[in-house]
DNA sequence: CTTGACTCTAACCTTAGGTCATACCCTATA
DNA sequence: TATAGGGTATGACCTAAGGTTAGAGTCAAG
């Protein structure tokens, strides 16, 4: 009446032994019987019981509450497979979130884009460049930093270097005017093609609409100096021109 | 230069305390400094670090695989992004496969299906259906003892006892024919009849052709007379004369 | 009577940390 | 200057579901 040894019942059912003396010890599956030298026996019973078991367990479901499953009849099966279900589609959920954030880097990393951080400040020293990311960060938030480098990461190195070139035809039209009044209209409107440019590069990809970007991120790609190895600004004197200007832009601009 | 403190770091990237201890221990992340009294200090190089840990750690990366990536600048990250891509792609078709598992059992208990395997030997004794069932096992092989069960668990009740009454019908005209010869074309009728109503039960569920089901279930099934409690066989010479009929009727469909 | 297969228990290992316990360190305030 | 409160370090134990030895005992066949 009670046929099966471990070794056979773990093959009958496709386990390991180690995993019927795990469930005899924490009581989900107890042999049937146990020898003079402790050796364990089981029987249908517990056959038919370790088929529910791994029934349960295909499905993901904790030894715990399979336990609970098995030894409560009154227990609320409806309710704990719809709980599961939930809980499956949840990961399955996330799953696709990940799946979807691998394919985004498989694209960038495979059109050459730019992943790591130090690639957005090509050519400044590596001390430099940490001092401006911690500032920057404290300045303008951490996650608005972190926002921007995203976005700047999806832009290829040739559209880059486009980004930088007509940056500096304008910081060289913007010399010229560097007697003017910041907020006269030529000097402006300059400033409002250096927006355009940037926005062309980068806008519309951090969930933001435009005047929450040109609080933020024109504002802080534009007018923050620690971003001259992006924008190139040629000299300090410029750029606290550029910096005047700007924060007249802005001003204008959220009226 | 070294900013951060633990909890300062933690608290900047979202992790606990005994993460960044983790990770030191596991070398993944090394504090920049330690002060005499071996307290942690970060600076803006492990800050950055540990972004791209948390990156990779939201992919499900397991910890050490992300030391690989991070400290082997040669590591082939899109080879590894896309193997992971793979992995996570079978993880969800498991959770669709479990969720489409769920669904049918859902459907089976809110119908008053039959889940339980005693439920198929209805009124049978509990250890002369254990003995059935662990012998036919040995007969016809585990797996297929297993789907039949699952097929019939998919029947409702009143579809089994539906079943059980054609099938007694069936029993009492082959009743009156025990005299003739198993071969004849009246039994053979009768037996065709068995099959044909026994596969409308239960057929084209298990995934085998419609010989792999003669010779599996559909014999199983009729002519087994283990399986009495299901098809009602009233006696012991009717079942041996229908057990002969269908050994015929079996060897015919198979040519 | 020995060999080989089987079994027992116990202990340590795995992931990615959580949760104490104990002791030390630092600094602001009375 | 003493102390209180908060931060920190280390170590140990815990989680789930077993895998992997290790040492010792058991069983059946030759």
């Amino acid at each position: 009446m009670d046929n099966y040894s471990v070794k056979k019942l773990a093959q009958l059912a496709g386990v390991s032994v180690r995993t019927l003396h795990l469930y005899d010890k924490m009581g989900l599956l107890k042999p049937s019987v146990r020898t003079e030298a402790r050796y364990r026996l089981y029987g249908e019973k517990e056959l038919l019981r370790l088929q529910q078991i791994l029934f349960y367990r295909e499905l993901d479901f904790p030894l715990k509450e399979i336990a609970d499953i098995l030894d409560n009849p009154a227990f609320d099966m409806v309710q704990a497979l719809e709980g599961h279900r939930r809980a499956l589609l949840a990961r399955k959920e996330r799953i696709d979130t990940l799946v979807g954030t691998i394919d985004n880097t498989l694209v960038t990393l495979k059109n050459n884009r730019m992943l790591q951080v130090e690639d957005l400040y090509e050519g400044i020293p590596r001390d430099k460049m940490d001092a401006w990311r911690k500032e920057a960060m404290v300045r303008w938030g951490e996650s608005t930093i972190l926002a921007v480098e995203d976005t700047l990461r999806s832009i290829t190195k040739e559209e880059m270097a486009a980004l930088k070139q007509e940056l500096e035809e304008l910081n060289t039209q913007l010399s010229a005017l560097m007697h003017a009044d910041p907020a006269s209209h030529e000097v402006q409107q300059l400033i409002d093609r250096r927006y355009v440019i940037v926005m062309r590069f980068t806008g519309g990809k951090v969930g933001m609409d435009r005047l929450e970007y040109f609080r933020k991120l024109g504002e802080l790609y534009v007018a923050d100096n620690r971003y001259t190895p992006v924008n190139g600004l040629p000299s300090m004197e410029l750029a606290l021109f550029i910096q005047a200007a700007t924060k007249h832009y802005v001003a204008q601009q959220s009226r």
